[in-house]
DNA sequence: CTGAAAGCGCTAACAT
DNA sequence: ATGTTAGCGCTTTCAG
């Protein structure tokens, strides 16, 4: 950076202008106790009348904190910009954040470049710690930076065996709420359309959903799973070839709203009334739910509470770095939205 | 930061192991030239071997630049978020800073707790400059990091008077283009549906309606003027009320493409045919104005080429800063969506 | 309670 | 071509 010529003012030039040494204008600006109230006061004018604004870079090579976490997001899932989720989450990541003095950097990562010059930059101390969002199966960014040392968490896991500190929604037990609601509903016959295998999110949706089937005693019928990938579009695909196969079928759980949305399109689109001949249910309860006709009941993330919960969790490791990694796993919450 | 334990290889280290001198260690990882080849490779060597990653913070303090830039946004338009508008801007700034091998740091604002922090954190000589997205005409934030002295470009200007750095498009012409074609095409009633006057933006492509009528020599009527804030519902309600006073309108000028679309469906709920009866132009060309019925004309605005120019014109204020602020007004094309 | 001094890890100017 | 040296601005002992 071109030095601001002489520009901005330094913490020795303002202990020369208040008169103190500069430990003094250090303890001042940190807010560190054993100032007399007089003499910070006289810190405190001259930094008003220098416009003194302390050096970030100097401050943390002296050896403290940074005062910045990074949020990383793959440059793929760019459409979660627009999506409550997205902006639930990272509200409530700057909110907790926010209260704690650090500041958020959202960083976006596409090409391999990118990727490289990210991880330098974390690992290069201008950040405290990473919280990493949607991160696949393959990725190995979440290992590079835990393994450099740097507090990392992880917003849901890459797979049953994850070793980074990551914070999910019990995507297990809000399938089986909402499955198990179908079934209390009188439901016999249940489809379900999952998401991308790949995805341990997906894998953990249609665990619920075959626990739920197991503990109503209803048989699963491989025919009644059919895979999508999370967009409407194929949710309404997947529906239209259960309708085809099974028009038996009085029951649907989509492992996202997206899904669920097409698939009532489909049904709609097939003359079925729902809920009164079909009843669906979908999952992650973003505004969409409320918009499709008949109102969707769906499951619920706390998506607020996983933010601060991210948060919680990689502030504790900045203070006092963990041996181990810990997950945390947040109950969810069924949303019933039945005109029935 | 808490201190990698003695883990993070320091610079000195990897001179040790190579047995040369800090400096060429330095030259080495600043691709400097002037350095043997065989002597490079060694330094290489011992850099893979230890992991070892330039701490930035040092780097910055010692004179060279933050290696990132910041992109900033109030959090009052996190809408923005999903909306090709922002993420065409960001995927132009991304990619025009990733060729410069400059970070990207996404930054919100939204509390006055947080714009101090972000000042301080920018003033703070972590970032090279600061790209300043939807800044309000009252928002003093680019003046304060302009006069800090922190090169700073901002998308869209806040006044006729703007003496900050910024790159725009071309509203006025973007807006007489469109009602030149609505002209063009015989209408002879044309209204036009504003945004909030407070906006520059706003009153830019009102004078462009305005020159386009006088141009044609026809007669602006107030009552043909009304104003909306950019959103569909606004559109919706000013088209109705059009309508009502002066059915002889045949042509609609909408100063965004989601007022347009507003526009239209009032148009449809009243009957009137489009383009037959009334025809309708928007300004901003996003995938909105192709989802209407029928496909909207629109002023497009060069989402790429704004993103590419912000860029070009920060790096070089980085580069030799310069005395006075720039400017730069991009050329919008219109795009004829009509079937008529 | 406060001043002085020793670095943090790196770059850049100066020697060699 | 490469080693050496002097800081960058701040935090943090360690004295006083």
């Amino acid at each position: 950076m071109l030095k601001r010529s002489s520009g901005t003012p330094t913490l020795e030039e303002v202990a020369a202008l208040a008169g103190v040494g500069r430990g003094t204008v250090s303890r001042v600006i940190n807010d560190a106790s054993g100032v007399k109230a007089s003499t910070r006061h006289a810190v405190q004018r001259a930094i008003d009348e220098l416009g003194y604004v302390p050096n970030l870079a100097a401050r943390s090579l002296a050896g403290r904190r940074a005062g910045a976490v990074a949020l990383v997001m793959p440059k793929t899932d760019w459409r979660l910009f627009g999506e409550p989720f997205f902006s639930e989450i990272v509200g409530a990541v700057g909110d907790a954040l926010s209260e704690a003095g650090v500041q958020l950097l959202l960083t976006l990562v596409r090409t391999d470049a990118e990727r490289q010059r990210l991880v330098e930059y974390l690992r290069g101390g201008r950040v405290d710690g990473a919280l990493l969002m949607s991160v696949r199966a393959e990725d190995r960014l979440p290992d590079m930076l835990a393994d450099a040392g740097l507090p990392t968490v992880l917003l849901g896991r890459r797979s049953a065996d994850e070793r980074v500190t990551y914070v999910d929604a019990d995507n297990v037990g809000g399938a089986r709420a909402a499955v198990g609601h179908l079934v209390g509903g009188g439901r016999k016959t249940i489809a379900a359309i999952t998401g991308p295998p790949e995805m341990y999110v997906a894998q953990c949706r249609l665990r619920g959903y075959r626990e739920a089937l197991s503990d109503a005693g209803l048989d699963e019928l491989p025919s009644l799973v059919v895979q999508g990938d999370f967009t409407e579009t194929s949710g309404q695909r997947a529906m239209a070839g259960l309708i085809e196969r099974h028009p038996e079928i009085d029951g649907v759980f989509a492992a996202s709203d997206s899904m669920a949305a097409g698939a009532l399109a489909a049904l709609h689109a097939a003359g079925r009334r729902v809920p009164q001949d079909v009843a669906v249910v979908g999952f992650d309860d973003f505004e969409l739910a409320e918009q499709t006709e008949p109102p969707l009941t769906t499951v619920r993330q706390p998506m607020k509470e996983i933010g601060r919960t991210m948060v919680r969790l990689l502030l504790e490791e900045m203070e006092q770095p963990e041996v181990a990694w810990r997950h945390v796993i947040l109950r969810t919450r069924l949303v019933v939205r039945e005109s029935a």
